[in-house]
DNA sequence: GACCAGGCACATC
DNA sequence: GATGTGCATGGT
């Protein structure tokens, strides 16, 4: 397999074509699914999103009212939910103090900045942060995730301990600076993992990037 | 029944 | 600073 992040998408977008993530809504439900698709997987935190839907409290306003405990309940299908509930509580109160819960507002703010405010909030990571940038803010940010090291270091294109700048790094200096770009970039490397690139069960001898 | 999934914080050494 | 552990549901 060809080194070169640039090669490397040009193959991942031949093979599978558009994306079309985030698979959300609203800005609003992106970053609410960033929190809770963490360690999950997404067909899990899709019934999640509809308890919320049907409750008719995927909106700013009404999920910070929302006491915690009704919200883990709503929650419950993805996992982690005591943890979670107590997670989008403290990013809806960073939302609300410093954004008035405006998504336009918070998009104002300077890139570095943002995420820095979103990293100091407890239970928000670099991999939540970064995919609120991108997929909700349209925020020019790679996003890493546990596919895009797992298939980078099979390749032999990693050392074993990276740390998540790193790999980071090692995108964003070779790309073009451009967030459709990056969009698709991780959202077709995430495609590639959970079809060839499984934890368990790779299938490392017919991934379209061998 | 075991293993995995689009992480993160916290304890302990 | 590195390494280990808890958190939990639903699909394979």
């Amino acid at each position: 397999m060809n080194h070169n992040p640039v090669l490397i998408y040009k193959k991942l977008y031949s093979s599978f074509g558009p994306q079309h993530w985030w698979p959300g809504q609203t800005p609003f439900e992106v970053m609410v699914g960033a929190i809770l698709t963490q360690n999950t997987s997404w067909s899990n935190v899709e019934k999640a999103i509809a308890n919320l839907k049907k409750k008719k409290v995927l909106i700013p306003e009404k999920l910070c009212r929302l006491p915690e405990n009704k919200l883990a309940k709503l929650i419950k299908p993805a996992g982690y939910y005591n943890i979670k509930a107590r997670r989008l509580r403290n990013f809806l109160n960073f939302f609300m103090d410093h954004y008035k819960g405006n998504v336009k507002k918070m998009s104002k703010t300077d890139t570095s900045v943002l995420r820095k405010e979103l990293l100091s909030v407890n239970g928000i990571g670099p991999e939540t942060a970064d995919s609120i940038l991108l997929y909700a803010l349209n925020k020019p940010v790679f996003v890493v995730d546990a596919y895009t090291k797992r298939i980078l270091l099979r390749h032999g294109l990693l050392p074993e301990k990276s740390d998540y700048g790193f790999v980071q790094n090692l995108f964003m200096r070779e790309l073009k600076t451009d967030v459709k770009l990056f969009n698709e970039y991780h959202a077709l490397l995430v495609k590639l993992g959970k079809e060839f690139c499984r934890k368990g069960k790779p299938k490392c001898e017919v991934c379209p990037l061998k």
